[in-house]
RNA sequence: GCCCCCAUCGUCUAACGGCCAGGACGGCACCCUUUCAAGGUACAAACAGGGGUUCGAUUCCCCUUGGGGGCACCA
């Protein structure tokens, strides 16, 4: 529905404070899958204009980030592109050129408040129940004066901001917003240790990089109209804004790391795949009619920018976690087998061999496919496979319902299951069929036999399917354990 | 306090003035079944409230209520 058709260059911009967490991705993604729409470019610049809150790492984190997610950038602080640097500390001749001009052109001052002054006035302010602001003390210096103190005293630039009239700035989302112009104080553009604040940096760098489409938090749409002054005064086309709605906890109110607010990585770990975060992120905040399982390529074609929901949506894992087992499910055998196999390498007790037995997993990967839902679920379906030695279980698991209290014949039942099963041809069919027979010989239901067999083999009462089980358990484990538990199951009678 | 934004099932959404408001997750019931899943079928579940505009409003406008956000030498 968009009336857009050209290609669109927009931006993922971060600051390196930490790791993209979900909600934040978000706005990433909706950004890859336009540029990737309509044919334009994606690209990553790392916004550290505030020194004191940078964090160790973080760019590195958040690259690697995006490259798991399979979001890939055209231009970037690591591959660079055109419109280098990338990274907003390493373009301060920019911004001070900008604010230059905002000051010849008497769009600015300079304001030589301490903080101190700026913290009692607020403090004031607030006492008395007015709107906290700039008071524009510096705005009526002489501009003579002002530079003579520049040479010896601190100082911030602020943009003068008109007193009169209103500014109206156009959301693709929901039209044109007005702000009265007397709602906005003089914000300071650049700051006293030479860099500059966001907005200033904002409408430097992306008519720099020529970013078509400005995508961001909704949380930017008060003091969007600033933005757009700055556009204005430096004779700048405006970007076309896009101010999405940001993800709520589940209970409501901002999302936090009780709620799921965990980083990208954080999924990664927890066994999530990239096509299923991509996929559900995706359609949180969006829709398209009736579908909501998209591969890439479909989320790429139908995906538009003017299509995004204007209200917050809740963060809803058990939908993700469903999404992520639909496309486990989906997955081609032998990428599910990787999956699986770099999953238990890292899961799996050291003393079970490297590397895994592929063959060994190939057939174990469709007992389980359908059993989980994240990755991270893998090892509890199948450790007993690796286990060298299982410990019988308590006899209190064995005997419940038929056998409550019926240890001898719980005992009888597992001897009359060895005896049929010992020496003959260990096939998944083979077992089940002659068990079947077993149970049917003895009397039992064979849901009740096969549950002894299960926990007495794998010493669990979940498993997957029983007898494919026990072929890839093999024939001198599952009887050597059967008739442990047999004997357990005696000495408790 | 001032300013901005938003409002369809519990949750994510579809509908772009006009069929019984559709789908998905979750829930419930049944089927399938060696456990657990997966799968199949059925059911319950929403237009926040009040005014307008219109032949007709979920859809357009206003108000109320509710929710979110902003008002830093942070982004």
């Amino acid at each position: 529905m968009s009336t857009f058709v050209g290609p669109a260059r927009v931006r993922y911009a971060p600051s390196p404070t930490g790791e993209p967490h979900i909600g934040n991705i978000r706005t990433a993604i909706w950004s890859w899958l336009f540029a990737r729409h309509t044919g334009g470019q994606f690209l990553v610049r790392i916004e550290d204009t505030d020194q004191s809150r940078e964090v160790e790492g973080s760019v590195g984190r958040i690259l690697e980030s995006l490259r798991w997610l399979g979001l890939t950038w055209d231009e970037g602080p690591d591959i660079g592109g055109p419109y280098a640097p990338y990274v907003q500390s390493k373009r301060l001749d920019d911004y001070h050129a900008a604010a230059r001009r905002l000051l010849d052109s008497d769009n600015a001052y300079r304001c030589f408040c301490t903080p101190e002054r700026l913290d009692a006035l607020r403090k004031e302010q607030q006492a008395e129940r007015r709107s906290p602001g700039y008071d524009g003390l510096c705005r009526s210096i002489p501009a003579a004066e002002a530079t003579a103190r520049a040479a010896s005293e601190k100082f911030v630039v602020r943009f003068k901001v008109p007193h009169e009239g209103s500014t109206t700035v156009e959301d693709l989302l929901r039209g044109p917003i007005t702000v009265e112009n007397r709602t906005l104080d003089d914000f300071v553009i650049l700051k006293s240790d030479g860099f500059p604040t966001y907005h200033l940096a904002h409408p430097v760098d992306d008519t720099a990089m020529h970013i078509t489409h400005v995508t961001r938090g909704d949380e930017w749409l008060p003091s969007a109209p600033r933005h757009a002054l700055i556009f204005d005064a430096l004779g700048y086309p405006r970007p076309i804004y896009v101010h999405n709605a940001i993800i709520l906890a589940p209970g409501g109110g901002k999302l936090s790391k009780r709620h799921g607010a965990k980083s990208v990585l954080e999924f990664a770990d927890d066994g999530y795949l990239p096509d299923a975060i991509v996929n559900f992120l995706c359609i949180t905040g969006w829709g398209h009619g009736d579908d909501t399982v998209l591969s890439r390529e479909e989320l790429i074609n139908v995906f538009d920018m003017a299509d995004l929901s204007l209200a917050p949506a809740t963060f809803d894992i058990e939908k993700l976690n469903w999404m992520n087992g639909v496309y486990l499910r989906n997955m081609q055998p032998e990428d599910l087998v990787e999956q699986i196999a770099a999953r238990l390498d890292r899961d799996l007790p050291p003393e079970v061999p490297r590397p895994l037995d592929r063959a060994n997993l190939a057939a174990i990967a469709p007992l389980i496919r359908e059993r989980i839902q994240l990755l991270s679920e893998v090892l509890g379906f199948v450790d007993f496979f690796y286990a060298t030695d299982i410990p019988t279980p308590p006899v209190e698991q064995f005997l419940v319902k038929r056998w409550r209290e019926k240890a001898p014949e719980a005992a009888a039942a597992l001897a009359a299951a060895v005896e049929a099963i010992a020496g003959a041809a260990w096939s998944a069919n083979g077992l089940e069929e002659t068990l079947r027979a077993a149970a049917a010989a003895a009397g039992v239901p064979v849901g009740d036999l096969f549950s002894l067999i299960r926990l007495a083999v794998t010493g669990k009462a979940v498993t997957p399917p029983l007898f494919e089980s026990m072929e890839i358990v093999g024939a001198e484990a599952c009887l050597a354990r059967l008739r442990a538990a047999e004997a357990a199951l005696r000495a408790a009678s």
